[in-house]
DNA sequence: CTGAAAGCGCTTACAG
DNA sequence: CTGAAAGCGCTTACAG
């Protein structure tokens, strides 16, 4: 079926495709008599602008493009929505790019999006090879970073403070009265995961606690890694009475561990994990965590990426939110 | 920046445009050497042609469009995670589009898609008003539903037999020996639902019990809701032994809902949802459920839309798949 | 206030 | 094997 065109309207109203397209973006002055009788003419055809022509005269695409690990993911899938949300209010539509952290995806889809001249890019993804970022900043489609930090970038980013958060969790178990602790972390090369196991070690060495070398386990972000580094915590016996898990995934799977292993949780192992995703709020213990405003940090990414592509020059801004601890059932007292 | 189009590359190799553009695509007669060259120089130039231009030209824009309620539910961000797989691989994005389940959403998303011009739709939310879709239907964008149905509708389908999975939860409940049952629906607009719902109903029917129209609950499709819906059942007393839930998230609910009143599952209530999402397995005690085999249907229906935007004329196909019990810890005999 | 014309970056017959 | 030219559906100066 033959898609109508401006030019179909414009026959049919008895004008010009420029009226037509005045009328449109209510551009050039147009008597409001031509301009009603364009837009009934419009709905009578059922006439959509094709937006394909109109970003080839260089107009906007109307179209984002969002890079994070995996929109499966409850975390990642969450923000997904936000930004969806937002750029469905704004007009815009969202292009979601899983990239598992490989960079050799990340550099794949950054390719198709630019190809598809989309009018931005928000990144929620952990890049190795910063270069690729760079290359890409260089260029004219603006990009955002959101919960994620490469360093001495100059591009817009707005994150948690991920220090901040790894030393609320410290506080928290050392308030209850831990001092026995063990860390689970994601992969060393994830800069928020580091931030937060150092602001967890900073605020225990403040307590005059130190954490032992062998007690902070790295590992891949599954609930099935976390699940198998827990357990080989508890296995070793000697086990810490509180567990900081760098986000709700490896504490999920810590308390599968802890499930398998009988250790009973909070009261043998109390376990905080971080992100307050809708998975904490599902477990048997529900889990103690750290939350991240991400709605907020969504909301003004997308209006530092919007705006920033009306104005080239601004002055790149890094944002950082405050984190805060959302106590549940999975952290207690020590046993005596 | 100035991006470098096509033009910068003709005359940098000293060809014309349509000897680059038929090396790009592979078509016409090039002599191996232009054609080198032309590679050379795109490399150099670090060229990337514009599938807006392309498109414009009545080629494909290499998109599509993904219509599902919301993707921050468990659920459809693993029906998102699949779909943009192997539409990545396939050379496509994936624009993603949460309707919530609202008519209103749905047409706008739809009218933005047809705007940009996708090469097609992948429909997995409900639609009250069916008219959209068939209006869409007749026009040219290809489009197909997935694990939604919309009755008498002439577009591909590929589904799960939900009334087969109804009755799979219902015979594992009566083979544990439950006979007093109860059932958590969601919203009864929802096809899919409906189906569960009768099939569970019909098992239940051919082991000669009836299941009273108190003992089934209708409520929205939300954690919070099938707690709600849970508590009142258990508050009322006199509770069945088991309790179907039409998903996932309703089926949590009803677990919180037993947590709170004190209520053992599965020793004092039974409980089985339906999907199979990630949720099913944190939970504690982890969600007995029906699976339906989504990976598998995604990819039928990737590929039936794909080849489908290639053949116009093909016959519209509605593929069944079977669902299958997955057993965990939230079912058990029932406590004399 | 309105329209003719050029142009966005491509593709595709069509000559040569 | 190669290039000139028309055209995709729009927008935007520019005349009138």
């Amino acid at each position: 079926m033959k898609t109508t065109t401006i030019y179909d309207v414009a026959k049919e109203a008895g004008v010009s495709i420029a009226s037509v397209s005045n009328a449109i973006n209510g551009k050039g002055n147009i008597s409001k008599k031509k301009r009603e009788e364009i837009f009934k003419v419009m709905e009578r055809l059922q006439y959509q602008p094709s937006v394909i022509a109109s970003a080839l005269m260089g107009k906007k695409t109307f179209t984002l493009g969002l890079l994070i690990p995996d929109v499966s993911n409850p975390f990642f899938s969450e923000i997904a929505r936000s930004v969806e949300d937002l750029a469905h209010h704004a007009g815009y539509s969202v292009i979601v790019c899983s990239t598992d952290n490989k960079d050799e995806r990340v550099e794949k889809y950054i390719r198709l999006l630019e190809q598809k001249s989309v009018d931005g890019i928000i990144i929620g993804t952990g890049v190795e090879n910063t270069e690729i970022l760079l290359q890409l900043a260089e260029k004219s489609v603006p990009i955002i970073m959101i919960a994620r930090e490469v360093s001495a970038m100059s591009v817009h980013s707005v994150l948690t403070d991920d220090f901040k958060g790894g030393s609320l969790a410290a506080q928290h178990l050392l308030k209850l009265g831990h001092s026995r602790m063990a860390v689970l972390s994601e992969n060393f090369k994830v800069s928020s995961s580091v931030e937060r196991v150092k602001g967890f070690k900073f605020a225990l060495f403040e307590a005059g606690l130190a954490i032992e070398a062998d007690d902070i386990l790295s590992c891949e972000s599954t609930i099935k890694d976390g699940k198998r580094a827990a357990a080989e915590l508890i296995r070793r016996g000697n086990s810490p009475t509180a567990l900081f898990c760098v986000n709700d995934m490896l504490a999920i799977g810590a308390l599968q561990a802890a499930k398998e292993a009988g250790v009973r949780v909070p009261e043998e192992l109390s376990v905080i994990g971080f992100d307050n995703t809708i998975l904490s709020t599902v477990t048997n213990p529900m889990l103690t965590t750290i939350a991240q405003p991400m709605e907020q940090m969504v909301k003004l990414a997308f209006d530092l990426l919007i705006s920033h592509s009306e104005q080239e020059d601004t002055i790149k801004q890094r944002i950082v939110m405050q984190p805060e601890l959302i106590v549940r059932e999975s952290t207690s007292k020590p046993k005596l």
